[in-house]
This record gives C-alpha cells, sequence and structure tokens, in this order.
RNA sequence: GGGCCGGUAGCUCAGUUAGGGAGAGCGUCCGGCUUUUAACCGGACGGUCGGGGGUUCGAAUCCCUCCCGGCCCGCCA
C-alpha cells in the first residue's frame, strides 16, 4: 500500500484538496500566512475567488477551463452549470489577462445504459419515445453513444445529437466553449500515453483505486475496450500486449444499474484507441490531456470520483489536478431535474420566456446555494435581474449588491470590455405581462409610455428593446395560464347581459365615444354602475367578459383608453 | 451508520471572507391615486438567523453538539 505511506487512511484525503473551495475560509488559510493573507482582497464576486486560486498556481497560457458530460436524453439546464461557471471564472481571468481555452467534452464514448424516457429535439422540445425511433435506443444498450444513430434521424449520431443541442444553448447564451468528443480523443490518439501509462502501471492503478471502489481486485484491468463484433463496452480484459498497443478481451455481460446488458461472447484484440478507461480514471486522464486548471462540478462527485481522481492524478499520472469547485444543484419548481418525470427545462424554452442576460444573471449568483428556478414566479428572477442592473448604475441603495453588480454585470451582459454605460429601459416583467394581453404594439408602446415605464427621451431601439419582454412575458403568462393570461378578444364572445347592464355598457360607450383618456373611463364605471344600480364588481366582469372573455383582468379603464376607440365603442355595444 | 455541503421573513434571496445596527424585493394587510378589480405610490405587519451550549464586552458570522434536507460512502457517469 504506498498510496497510505502517509497518512493513516488513504481514503481521507487532506483539507487542501476539499473542493469547496467557495466554502472555506481559505484553503491558504493555514499556519502562520499572514503575509499571503494580507495580499488578498475581498472578491465580491465568486467567480474571482476562484480566479485567485487558479493564478496562485501560475498556470501555463492559455488557462485551460474544462466540463464535460455524460449524453443523456435532455439537455437541460443543470447541464449547463458547468458551462456557466466555468465562463465566468474564464471572463474573470481575461479580464485579468489570461488567455483562456474553455472546453467542454461530451462523455460520449460512454455506453448507453438504460433508454431515456425523454428526449430533446433540435428545437429543445421535450418529446416522449413516441415521436422518435425508440428501436434505435432498444437495440443499442451497451454501445457508445457515438455509434448509435439519432433517434430523431438528423445528426450522424445520438452523441451528436445531444452535443448539438449543448452547443447550440451556449451559442445562445453567448458562451464561446469549444466542445470535443471524448470518442474523437480516443480515436486521434490523444488518450495513448494515458492508457499506456495505466495499463503499464495496473498494479499501482489497483492499489489506488481499491480504496474507492470495492470492485477493484487482482483480476482488475482498467480498460474497456468496444467489441469489435456487437459494438458494445466490454468489461473483460484477457491480457494487455503493452508493446503492440492492444489488449484481448472476451464481450461478457455488462452489468447496468441492475440490469444486465448480454455480451455477445466473442473473443477479439482492440487497439488503446478502440475502448475506454473507467470514469475514475478517465477523468483524471483528460486533465493529463486536456492540461486542465480549472473545472466545476456538481455535488454527486465532491465526495465520489473527485478524490479518488486527485489520487489517481497525483500517483498514476503525476500531475497536480485542477483547481475544483463544487456547485449545488437547481431544482426546477422546488423539485429535482428529471427528466423521465418531465421535470426539465432547457435553455432554448427559458430564452422564450426571459433575455439571455437575466438567465446568464441566474448562473452568476452564488454557486454553493441550492437554487431554484420557479418558471411559476420567474417574475421574482427577472424582478431581480432588473435590481441587479440598477444597483450596477448606483440606483440601489444596498452596498454588498451594488459590489457584486459592479464587478458581474459587465460579465452578465458580455461586455467586461465596453460596459453599458446608460441603463436600459426595463418593463416590469409583470407589467410587460399586462402588456402581452394586447397585440397591436402600438398599443403595447402607447400603455408603456403612459405609466410612466418608459422615458420620454427614449430612442426607438431602447423603446424596442423594452418591449421585447412583452412577447417573453406572454409566453410565461400562457405557459403557467396565471394571473396575467388574459388575451384580448378580436371577436365579441357570445354573452347575454341583463337590462341594467345593457344600458350601463351603452351609457359607458356613448361616454367613450365622446372621447375620454382610460382614468376618466375608469371613474365612469364606477359611476355608471351606480347610475344603474348595478353591483360595481358585476359590472367590471361584464367588462372582462366583453373585452377578455372572463370574469377578471387587468385595470379596465386604463386598458380601454388605449385601446381603438371605434373598437372599444362597438364592444361595449355588442356589435362586433 | 460515516463524510461533505446547505438551513436567514409566507416566497425568492442578500448579509458569514474580516464578530458590532437582522436586511431587500415580492406576497399579505392597511392606505393613496376623485372611484373594491391583480400594472403605479406610501405605510404597516412579518424572523428564537434550524435547536441547544460555549468563546466574547458583543455571535446569523467563531467553536462544540443535536435536528432537518441534498449529495456521496455499491456499480456507472
Amino acid at each position: 500500500m504506498s498510496a497510505d505511506d502517509a497518512s493513516d487512511d488513504p481514503a481521507e484525503s487532506s483539507p487542501a484538496d476539499s473542493p469547496h473551495i467557495l466554502s472555506e475560509e481559505s484553503a491558504l488559510d493555514e499556519g502562520e500566512a499572514t503575509d499571503d493573507r494580507a495580499g488578498e482582497t475581498f472578491h465580491a464576486f465568486w467567480a474571482d475567488v476562484v480566479a485567485d486560486e487558479i493564478v496562485a498556481r501560475e498556470p501555463d497560457e492559455p488557462v485551460v477551463i474544462k466540463g464535460g458530460v455524460s449524453p443523456s436524453g435532455v439537455a437541460h439546464l443543470g447541464n449547463f452549470n458547468e458551462i456557466m461557471r466555468g465562463y465566468f471564472v474564464a471572463e474573470a481571468l481575461r479580464d485579468r489577462g489570461h488567455e483562456v481555452r474553455q472546453v467542454f467534452t461530451s462523455d460520449d464514448r460512454d455506453p448507453l445504459r438504460k433508454v431515456p424516457r425523454k428526449l430533446a429535439n433540435a428545437d429543445g422540445e421535450v418529446v416522449g419515445l413516441g415521436e422518435v425511433d425508440a428501436g434505435v435506443l432498444g437495440r443499442n444498450l451497451g454501445v457508445p453513444y457515438t455509434s448509435i444513430p439519432d433517434p430523431f434521424g438528423e445528426s450522424e449520431s445520438y452523441a451528436a445529437h445531444f452535443a448539438g443541442l449543448l452547443k447550440a444553448d451556449a451559442d445562445r447564451l453567448n458562451v464561446p466553449v469549444e466542445m470535443l468528443s471524448n470518442t474523437e480523443l480516443y480515436a486521434d490518439g490523444d488518450f495513448d500515453e494515458a492508457v499506456r501509462t495505466v495499463l503499464a502501471d495496473a498494479d499501482c492503478v489497483r492499489e489506488v483505486l481499491s480504496e474507492y471502489q470495492d470492485k477493484v481486485d487482482d483480476e482488475y484491468v482498467p480498460f474497456n475496450p468496444v467489441c469489435e463484433a456487437c459494438g458494445k463496452v466490454t468489461e473483460t480484459v484477457t491480457t494487455v500486449d503493452l508493446d503492440a498497443e492492444t489488449v484481448d478481451y472476451v464481450c461478457t455481460d455488462m452489468d447496468a444499474g441492475g440490469n444486465t446488458i448480454e455480451g455477445c461472447g466473442h473473443e477479439g484484440s482492440a487497439t488503446f484507441r478502440e475502448g475506454k478507461l473507467p470514469w475514475r480514471l478517465e477523468w483524471p486522464a483528460q486533465w493529463d490531456v486536456l492540461g486542465v486548471d480549472f473545472e466545476p462540478f456538481g455535488k454527486d462527485h465532491a465526495e465520489g470520483s473527485w478524490p479518488s481522481g486527485v489520487d489517481i492524478a497525483r500517483n498514476v499520472f503525476g500531475e497536480e489536478p485542477p483547481v475544483p469547485m463544487v456547485y449545488e444543484w437547481f431544482t426546477l419548481d422546488g423539485e429535482a431535474f428529471s427528466s423521465s418525470e418531465g421535470n426539465v427545462v432547457t435553455v432554448q424554452e427559458l430564452l422564450g420566456l426571459l433575455e439571455p442576460k437575466v438567465l446568464r444573471y441566474f448562473f452568476a449568483l452564488h454557486p454553493k446555494k441550492a437554487r431554484d428556478l420557479s418558471i411559476e414566479r420567474l417574475d421574482q428572477l427577472v424582478d431581480r435581474f432588473d435590481r441587479f442592473e440598477r444597483a450596477y448604475f448606483g440606483e440601489v441603495d444596498d452596498p454588498d449588491l451594488t459590489a457584486f453588480a459592479e464587478r458581474a454585470y459587465p460579465f452578465v451582459v458580455g461586455r467586461p470590455d465596453d460596459p453599458p454605460t446608460e441603463r436600459p429601459v426595463r418593463l416590469p416583467y409583470t407589467f410587460a405581462a399586462v402588456l402581452g394581453m394586447v397585440d397591436d404594439p402600438d398599443f403595447r408602446e402607447r400603455l408603456a409610455r403612459d405609466e410612466g415605464h418608459i422615458p420620454d427621451d427614449a430612442d426607438a431601439d431602447a423603446v424596442d428593446a423594452a418591449l421585447a419582454r412583452v412577447e417573453q412575458a406572454r409566453n410565461w403568462a400562457e405557459r403557467t395560464g396565471n394571473e396575467y393570461d388574459y388575451r384580448l378578444q378580436p371577436d365579441l364572445p357570445e354573452i347575454e347581459f341583463d337590462d341594467d347592464i345593457a344600458a350601463g355598457l351603452d351609457d359607458l360607450a356613448d361616454f367613450v365615444a365622446a372621447g375620454h383618456d382610460g382614468e376618466a373611463i375608469q371613474a365612469e364605471m364606477y359611476e355608471t354602475a351606480r347610475a344603474h344600480d348595478i353591483e360595481v364588481s358585476d359590472f367590471f366582469a361584464a367588462g372582462y367578459r366583453l373585452f377578455f372573455d372572463d370574469t377578471q383582468g387587468p385595470r379596465l379603464g386604463e386598458f380601454l383608453g388605449e385601446l381603438e376607440r371605434d373598437y372599444v365603442v362597438d364592444r361595449l355595444r355588442r356589435e362586433a
């Protein structure tokens, strides 16, 4: 047991290797290092704390930031954590003058272990198996994702389809990330040295790995060839030929989370490029091959593959592991992301509901907090972004928020070198939802101006930008069916009113026809109701029925005041 | 059971780096906008900072302990 010479329990990594670098006082905060401490400055933005750690190691340029994921059915928001967290660190480093390369591996030589219940199509929409060629999945259990046809029949493989989704979403968020296919790295020989190192010193690998995994015994060979006969990833290597760089194998059954994927029994030979390393080795091998300096990962890795990866990196590959960073997982409307349960949302879906800046802002919040993304309360997130933005422009009396905004806002809006000098015009999200009840763009602008949300001197571009939120807020209202989900009815709803209300509506029509503004119309509704001895609520309900075919709605008078007068008059008279 | 990370107002979250006034927005309630109708404005209500103990002149913040939640401690990734 050479691995545990230094410590009593090899599984117990030293505190300095903790991946929770944002939770601890400081990995440097030991002993008397007061001079070092004095050199540290407070950072309002977590990405700078991480950047400090990276810079302290004096990495070669370009600094390499990695993320990675095994393909699954849906590229949901949670999968974006690594890309976005890495991005903000990359930007913080670039801002300090470093060259940064951000890569993201699609770990696509991994075998498909079970058929996903939901898939995302090229448009980011989540669909069930019934809408795809599910058979192609069922027939390819155990086969690397890159060798499985795209169930949508569009991309060259299932892996390519999935990687395409991630890349498209990264583009939408304007994050320059280089997608790397693990299969290609193997096929091109990038992993040759790593595989050789692992197989050449298999005893050492077993020794290190056995501290973390029970299945590692004297027979264990840390390489999984792809069977040349059936195409499945296999586990049983019989001999290793280091000179020829080949292994012999038997295609045996594989256990996949309780299910058995049957091997074909074929006995064959594979090169180092025709298989893969097990994850616990593959991850540190990626660090080595790609020269990774920083990698964020989910908390599921924090106590599992990270400690073993550190050990493997040092004792097998002879390298230092990258700066780690654990992030907490998101929930969606209070529940864990689950594509099988249908509790997923894709970046593309979200961008139909809010601006990319707002989504980027969400990822700029502190990673150690388990955050809930609530679609129902998406207005809260947008409001928080607006406040964050106002804080950047010095309009919020909150020193902490202001300090965070001053550093993070330029990154969030993607303009660290050229931050905006004027605060954009923003419509409150729920107000935008109100405007979304009517299609007419002129109506939207008039009402927004009347309510004081658009300054008189705003230029046309600023107005257009502000009004762009209306479509998103309307999509939100429709998706959630919430209290803003009303639509102005272009045609007269079928409805009967009693005589009093009918007379009141006629009077109100005359009042509108005479030309009054929204405020006056609102007031007149009360007057009219009283004059006809109608309950005010009944009269409003009649109005909502006429215009929205509903019993409730927005403040009606102001609303009617902005609409086409003839339309309002005709509708009140139940004529059109 | 063990380890790690979280727990601050009804909700969403700042504040914990470096101990000193418990905060914001939303919601709720009340009021204002001549006028009950979800947009605007003002005010109020609202917290044992998960519980307990300790250190300290002083603790959301540091230490110990317990409770709750998530993750890991099989395999896989």
